[in-house]
DNA sequence: GTTTAAGTTAAACACTTGTTTAATTTTGTT
DNA sequence: AACAAAATTAAACAAGTGTTTAACTTAAAC
């Protein structure tokens, strides 16, 4: 059975239910049966739609990172101020890793140990269109002479992103430590105070001179 | 049987297996077979020793953390600038890390989740030490004026801690993108490249007034 | 040297794993 | 209504899971 980019309600039905449990509780800590008891159907349709559990794994991701790269194209052509366009670009990445959540951590989570580094492809690919994007901003910024010129471009990734994993792996912490009983108010936290945290540290590294 | 800090030689011997491949192959994805196997010691060992499989993470835990929260007192007593704390606190963190790799991505990856909630408390307990040493160099430089005072403390340490991992766990990506090909030449660039960006990330955020 | 405790073993336990089978039901087409 | 394709099912498969047992060996204590 050949990767599709297209499916019907039931594999939907059982992408998301596939979803929210490896997010959960990883890969391996999710049984077939498992999946198959919340998604209301039988084991042997996981076979018979994906083929494999590794595959429904591969049309997972297939299924949730399709539209990142037309999104952030748009960003580009906006006509906008190098730093807006930053400020935009780390909004749209939290804003939807933070609604995707499932998938951002199963990607983080499962693609990262050499064991799965043959589905990594399509994924890579991703990322280095993710890298040009942002790369194409902070030069534009720098000829304009408001960026600094001694930032390592690939670093800043790592930083935004890192920042808000880091924060959500350790939600119950956070939670505690901030008092954000409700998801709401988590949330809220995300949307308003890690997202502005993030905006202003890059703006510093990329405008303050030492 | 109760939860011990000291071990003997086999228990020191098995726990060290069992990071190589939690930290390779995840918890669930590591049977106590494959560990019994490469520490070439019967599978009932594992029982006798620290009760059951979960225990066995749990001393992991134990084994590996204890000494932290000792070196940072150290550094908090140092004579030094707050600037010049704050970069040694980072270059702290990072070492540290990155030479104990495994059991701090055992502990990225597997006490997330709620499921190992239970566990989570004496993990809990040092990230808030460890925050605690962070706000008291800051607020030491703030009232030097020095730093400035609308910066979120708790959201410094995921910036630090979550731009390393985020790296690391991008690792393939990035030997590929920086032409890091040998195992030297990507434990150099942490040491170097990723620690002074980092250093230089913080410094700004801490300093630069928009 | 005998006794007690600790260490070690292979085998068995009951249960879960991912996948496949073959039979049956549902759906769509003529 | 008859046929063929697709969807769905319960059951079986072999292999792997964590844990326990009871027998055995080694080490320590008296």
């Amino acid at each position: 059975m050949a990767l599709k980019t297209d499916f019907n309600d039931k594999q939907i039905q059982i992408l998301e239910v596939a979803e929210t449990l490896f997010a959960e509780k990883g890969f391996d800590g999710t049984s077939i049966r498992n999946i198959s008891k919340v998604a209301k159907i039988n084991i042997a349709m996981i076979s018979y739609y994906f083929g494999s559990k590794e595959r429904l794994l591969e049309s997972l991701i297939v299924y949730r990172t399709s539209d990142l790269k037309y999104q952030l194209d748009n960003l580009l052509q906006e006509d906008l101020e190098p730093i807006e366009k930053i400020n935009k670009l780390i909004e749209l990445y939290i804003n939807r890793i933070n609604s995707n959540r499932g998938i951002y951590r199963i990607l983080h989570f499962e693609f990262t140990s050499k064991k799965r580094e043959q589905n990594l492809q399509a994924f890579s690919e991703l990322k280095k269109g993710n890298l040009k994007s942002l790369e194409s901003i902070i030069e534009e910024g720098q000829k304009k002479g408001v960026f600094r010129k001694d930032v390592i471009i690939p670093l800043i990734t790592p930083t935004i992103l890192g920042t808000f994993f880091h924060f959500h792996m350790n939600k119950p912490f956070f939670e505690n430590l901030l008092n954000l009983k409700t998801e709401d108010l988590y949330n809220n936290y995300i949307k308003t105070n890690l997202t502005k945290h993030i905006q202003q540290t890059i703006k510093a590294l990329l405008i303050y001179e030492s």
